[in-house]
DNA sequence: CTGAAAGCGCTTACAG
DNA sequence: CTGAAAGCGCTTACAG
């Protein structure tokens, strides 16, 4: 492989010159920034990136922060969703993604993730952090890297869903079309600072309209399709009334319809399915699932914006991202008033 | 941040020492070792990646491509699937994952890409190099580096599912029950190698059952949900005695299933669909799919083993995974002969 | 507008 | 078993 070296003696200058040139310093001759540059297309001259961050501290990796936690990482469409717009932006800035998965314990993340944070490689950090247990950027606070977090932690800069409208969508639609026998699958709000978040706006909007939220039979999955089904099964058969599921992710909502459809009810006809996330694959479901969308792309591509704010001295406010209803199949007016 | 050059003042020996003691260098005292370690242990000192990298050429971070072409890349679970598995190993051996999503056109991947590939940074890379369009390992290859292919590029080491048995068993299994009107839904094979392969595997099972597989209709997708859907609307148009459709990929299966019943066929009791990948998502589909796994997660795990034991100087056979039929609710015997 | 030289924090033959 | 010293390939004040 050429070198800087390399390049200053085939172009006749220095290597600070041919550094500056590459970097795109002013004051240059354009002949100087001829020579230069001829010499780096002739040598097919590549810079090293390991010398560039030794002396430059600049390495041009950011670490893409998604903890590994009960089954999302690897299970749900979200993350992929979520990262494809962090992928969007950095790639556009010609920047690299670190993929960083650490195993998070109460006692915080594991020493492969506060090493690797501590290594030098790390010019940046965007983070999933939203799982209540321990927060991965409090490592990266203490060394006072640049990062913004997608989620609830209380760190400097951070984006986030709107989850209580997102609840409150759920919860209008619902009562809309006449429901007020309402199950809710939601899951232990110790799995995820969302949760809590939703389940208020449900219980906003159901009070807003004269219903006891309190009333309302709950029962909790951890967000897999298996756990959908279970907690469909228990709802249903203990409280064979209900004519409305309000579930707080598509995979539970997806689960649940099975288990519906295997006890022979008809969704939507006798029973009301409501997703949240809106996955790709939450279209394909049969029915097709009503959900809430909450811009999983956006929310990744607007966290790599806000961290190239931060490198650029700024200090961005924290965002929240609107929901939307997306209605289709697996909802609909009530048929049968069973009281 | 502590340097190795504090810790050597501190542990009272040679920087060259405290190298060689972090780095497992035998013939050192106990003594020496414990003075060492000591100091790490109170400075918090942890190494400097980058100049590590400088100095030694070990970076201890993989690249791992995923080329950005058609929808695969953040719509495919399977992707997620096998980038679980690579974690799963890199992790492991305390390794990094530096995702790289080229951009892939008939000249090749983008040259953000090409950069990365020499830029120093990776030691190593894990590619899903499968589309025919052009191979991402190429300017790899010409580098020498360490490499390994999840794909049918004809790399040097590489790893792959067995997609012509996969086809056999979607076929195998179709028969069994009965089917004999069979319909296809595909892609063009110039969007993935293993399409051809599972094609032949279709074939090869249906003649040998002494089905004529040429005289099958067949509708290509792009293995996306919607062009699932369309294939089976124009399958299901034009052939209406279909009693079976195979889907070479889940997501079209359950677009395929959607529309089914859209035209008022009962899946599976007036037709048959099977999927092929056993995405998450396919148990929870209305019917539960029957599809074929292909191991996905040990597909990534495996080709990190394979990538060590390049680097051990090995020389890795390519391997070939085998393939499960996964009988679920979306397939049964014919009900109604209809010829 | 351009260059000489120090320095980033490690590793690695080479000596002893 | 341990250390002195060169070197990895860049960038960056500092001079001129």
């Amino acid at each position: 492989m050429p070198t800087l070296l390399d390049v200053a003696r085939a172009a006749g200058v220095s290597t600070a010159t041919v550094s500056k040139v590459l970097s795109n310093t002013p004051y240059f001759t354009e002949a100087t920034r001829a020579k230069v540059m001829q010499a780096v297309d002739e040598l097919g001259y590549v810079p090293n990136l390991a010398a560039r961050a030794l002396s430059s501290g600049k390495t041009h990796i950011i670490a893409v922060v998604f903890p590994y936690v009960y089954d999302a990482l690897f299970t749900d469409p979200l993350v992929l969703r979520i990262l494809e717009g962090i992928e969007a932006e950095l790639t556009k800035r010609g920047y690299n993604i670190l993929l960083s998965t650490p195993r998070l314990r109460e006692s915080g993340p594991d020493t492969h993730y506060t090493r690797l944070i501590r290594s030098g490689y790390i010019e940046g950090v965007i983070a999933l952090d939203s799982v209540p247990m321990a927060s991965v950027l409090e490592i990266v606070r203490q060394r006072k890297m640049p990062a913004v977090a997608i989620g609830y932690h209380p760190n400097t800069y951070s984006i986030r869903s709107d989850d209580h409208q997102g609840g409150q969508l759920q919860m209008e639609h619902i009562i809309r079309l006449g429901h007020h026998k309402i199950g809710i699958i939601a899951s232990d709000e110790s799995l995820h600072f969302s949760i809590e978040h939703r389940l208020r706006g449900l219980q906003h909007m159901a009070e807003q309209h004269g219903l006891s939220y309190q009333q309302m039979p709950r029962a909790n999955g951890d967000f897999s399709i298996d756990s959908g089904a279970k907690a469909a099964r228990q709802l249903l058969t203990e409280h064979p009334d209900l004519t409305a599921l309000l579930c707080l992710n598509d995979r539970m909502a997806m689960g649940a319809i099975q288990t519906a459809q295997a006890m022979g009810r008809q969704v939507p006809d006798d029973l009301s399915v409501i997703g949240y996330d809106n996955i790709p694959l939450s279209m394909a479901s049969s029915p097709a699932l009503t959900t809430i969308d909450q811009q999983a792309p956006e929310l990744g591509r607007i966290a790599a914006t806000m961290l190239f704010e931060v490198f650029d001295g700024k200090q961005p406010a924290t965002a929240t991202l609107p929901t939307t209803l997306i209605v289709r199949q697996s909802s609909s007016h009530v048929l049968v008033n069973n009281y």
